[in-house]
DNA sequence: TGTCTGTTATACAACTACTATAACAGATAA
DNA sequence: TTATCTGTTATAGTAGTTGTATAACAGACA
């Protein structure tokens, strides 16, 4: 699986990295118990800290994407989390200030809906291309 | 309008702040032309510092949300910003990572949309009833 | 003139993001 | 056993963000 790093982005590199496995998993370009590269590796092909990759991969791990083998390294889960209230709550607070924000570019619920549409169809098709 | 600020939150003060408010703009609660609190009056009502305030509206302004008269202080613009490409575009980095997450944790396209659905339909609520 | 407005300048403490070395412990293969 | 792979931990430095604290400035208006 590709993975891109932007220098320049206002987002922390290891957001970056975390939003692309969790999107990698969501598509199923990475399957489950599929082996991530060891965080060395990783960092050394992205030209980033060994500790950058470390702690996306131990944020993955806290919240239930990955579980962790000594030698295997960082594989993905075969039971991912399922949603509970928690965490319908905090999708929910999220979600929240997107939708005011697009209320006041005069963005129309159909319109935010649509693109909600096209982000899952695009997801889910790029899973079956790689 | 009723601003709420929660010290134990880990997203910043300034960041609930302009939340908030555009909130209230998009709900309808904060009309436009309306004036908001000046930094000092609001900074003491919340028990926060006047920069942290003040970090909150100058984000607004430049974000197109308020325009400043000196003086009359902070006010509602009247012709809000119109989404563009370069909004799209940043809107679907913001809603990409959370869906791949609700993907992950087993919530169906239906159930994210819905979950859409309600918020708009609380902020409209909202703002009649106030 | 006094008082309101936002603005600006400094400065400080605490925290976050990222980097840099280095070392440790478990597992596996030569 | 030894070498090499894995994640983990410790320590430390730089830079930037967040929030606070004083203080002063300039425009507007009663």
């Amino acid at each position: 699986m590709m993975i891109k790093i932007n220098l320049q982005s206002d987002v922390p590199l290891y957001t970056q990295l975390t939003n692309q496995i969790i999107e990698g998993i969501a598509s199923g370009a990475l399957a489950r118990g599929e082996a991530l590269p060891s965080v060395r590796s990783l960092s050394s092909d992205l030209g980033i800290n060994m500790h950058t990759v470390n702690k996306a991969y131990s944020a993955l791990k806290q919240e239930g994407y990955v579980e962790i083998h000594r030698q295997k390294g960082v594989v993905v889960q075969n039971s991912l989390p399922e949603a509970d209230d928690a965490y319908y709550r905090q999708l929910e607070e999220k979600v929240r200030p997107i939708i005011s924000e697009s209320i006041c570019h005069n963005v129309s619920e159909d319109a935010l809906l649509e693109l909600c549409r096209s982000i899952f169809k695009q997801i889910r098709s790029s899973g079956k291309a790689t």
